[in-house]
Order: structure tokens, then sequence, then C-alpha cells
DNA sequence: TCCACATAGTTCATATATAAACTATCAACC
DNA sequence: GGTTGATAGTTTATATATGAACTATGTGGA
């Protein structure tokens, strides 16, 4: 559907930077919404499938609270309920770190293990199928367009 | 910076589909931290001016809370606090329908109107100057692509 | 006319996000 | 070795978002 008609506005876009921009945002509000139901389906958001897929990576001695933050791209603050509520679920543990108290070591239990390798499975499945969608070329001007436009953000919006 | 570094992954992503969907999520992430900061200068959010931009396009009448759903694409209850905020703010008003008792009317006040106008001139400045770092075919091949990639999750994920 | 259903808005529980203020711990330096 | 400053995590206030349950109002049909 055309994004006039889907934002319902009374007129068209008069610019087409404007609809370029509104185009990008309203795509990835949609795939977000796509993603809610996807994870929900494993009892899951987005963002705690994130959590567990990020600690996989990083085995027994896990990551910070701190660590996640910066993984994750929010603020710590924001760290601290999510872990929350994947440990109130026991898919993740914080253990204490060995010499240092301020930290925490995040690390999945085995639950957590067994629900990441086999969400992850079927999330890398639902991606190939929305992304085939575009063309190899399309793909290379996406990633390209959008690390210029990423490049412009931290460089001047900060 | 690449994807890569700025999400800290440990190994390089394994796939073109994959690399492409964390490039418009990512991008579209940070489009709206830098979004925040803007509207912030105007003590708005970036959702009380979409919301302040539509009311303007309505004129006296204004828009039930339920149709400013749907041009927001949120739900109804989520709705309800945004009007709270910014009628405690002076930017709008809840008045009767003068037939049916069910709907609210939102209209802009007139400090709402004025801030409105103020903020749309500088909000298209900066979209200008952030998208114009695309190419005028670029922009095109993002436009259409997006606009596959709704219509695959609309008619699949719903 | 009254009953059933639809519609508009609200409330509540929950999840995500930030910034600011706070506690606890550690490290470094004089 | 004690003060000073940095770092890790927490708490609180606020904004956004959803879905489910609720109230109030309107509509249409038996």
């Amino acid at each position: 559907m055309k994004l006039q008609q889907e934002l319902k506005l009374k007129q068209p876009l008069a610019s087409v930077n404007h609809e370029a921009l509104l185009s990008l945002v309203r795509t990835s509000s949609l795939m977000q919404k796509l993603s809610d139901r996807f994870f929900s389906r494993y009892g899951l958001t987005d963002v705690q499938f994130n959590i567990l897929m990020i600690l996989s990576e990083h085995g027994r001695d896990g990551l910070s609270q701190q660590e996640l933050s910066e993984h994750l791209i929010v603020t710590k603050s924001n760290v601290v309920g999510l872990i929350d509520r994947l440990e109130r679920g026991g898919y993740v543990k914080r253990e204490a770190h060995p010499s240092d108290r301020r930290f925490n070591q995040i690390v999945l239990t085995p639950k957590g293990e067994k629900l990441e390798s086999k969400v992850e499975k079927s999330y890398f499945r639902e991606v190939d199928k929305m992304m085939n969608i575009l063309t190899a070329s399309e793909k290379r001007t996406l990633i390209q367009a959008m690390e210029r436009i990423r490049h412009y953000i931290v460089n001047n919006g900060a």
C-alpha cells in the first residue's frame, strides 16, 4: 500500500526526502510489530531474544550489564529491568564477578540456552523469507545508503 | 561505521539478508534518537509533534481519538495518555462532539497551532539536510523496496 | 420498546526506553 | 592509608506502546 494511504495523509507527500524518511521509519515500525508477534509465540519479546542471542555468543563468563547495554545500545538503567524479567523467567542468571564486586556477570541458564537455539533457527528462516523480496542489488544499495545516513547522524546529531 | 562494530558482534554477519534487515532497523533507531533530541528542544516528543501536525491538517472539527489512533497506527488505549499529556501542556483540547457523546473531538489550541507551525519549518529543514545524503536514485530504490517489504508484512505477518 | 451488539474512551498490567540522582565498590594518587 | 574520582548497578519519574477488561453511549432489529 502507498504511504499516503497507510498514514491517512490528506495530501500527497510534498518532498521525496520526507517520503524516503517516512518509508524507512514506517517499514521499520511494521517490522517491529511483525517481530513482536513472532517472538511472542515463544513467550519472549524481541529485545529479550536479542539478549539471549548476545549471551549465547559469549559463553560461561557472560557479559556485565554495562557491556550488555553497549551491545543493545540502550542505557544501563534499561538493562536492569530487562535482566530482572529474564531472570524471573529463568532464562538468565546474575552471577558475582570473581574479583570485582561491582559487576554482575549475566549468563544463560540451560533453559535459556535451549530456548535461544530453538528460536534462532526459526528467526533466520523468517528473516530470509522477508528479505528475499529484495534483489541482491537492492540489498547492497540499502546497506550502503543506510551506512551513510548513520554516519551523518553520528557526526551531526550528537 | 560498519554494522558489525556498531553492534559489537564477535563475528561478521553471515547473511546479507540479516545485514540488510539490521541496517534498516539500526538506522531507524538512530533516527529515532536524533528526532528525540530535535523535538526536546521544543519541549515535545516526536509523537507529540506528529499529533500536532496531524491536527493542524484537520482544522476546527479536529479528530476523534479513534481517528488519531488510526493516523498514528497505535492502539486507542495509547492515545488516551498521549492526549492527556498534550492537554496538560495546553497544546490541545478535548471538545464534546455535537451529536454523539461517545466522541472526543481533539483540536489544537492557539498555543498548539503556534508551536506546530514553528517546529514544522525547522523539522523539514532537518529532514532535507539528512536525506540529501542519498542520491535521487537511492531514494527511489529505497521507497520502492520499502513498499514491497511492507506489502509482504501486511499480507503474511497478520 | 427493549435487547443485543457495536463503538469510543478509559483503566490496568506489562514491556520498553531515557535521564537524573543515588549506593556500592574499586583504583589512584599524594 | 585516606580522600578523590571513576565505574557498575539501582531507583525514580516520565514517555511510549500493547492487550484485555471495563463504562458509557448509540443503533438496529425482533
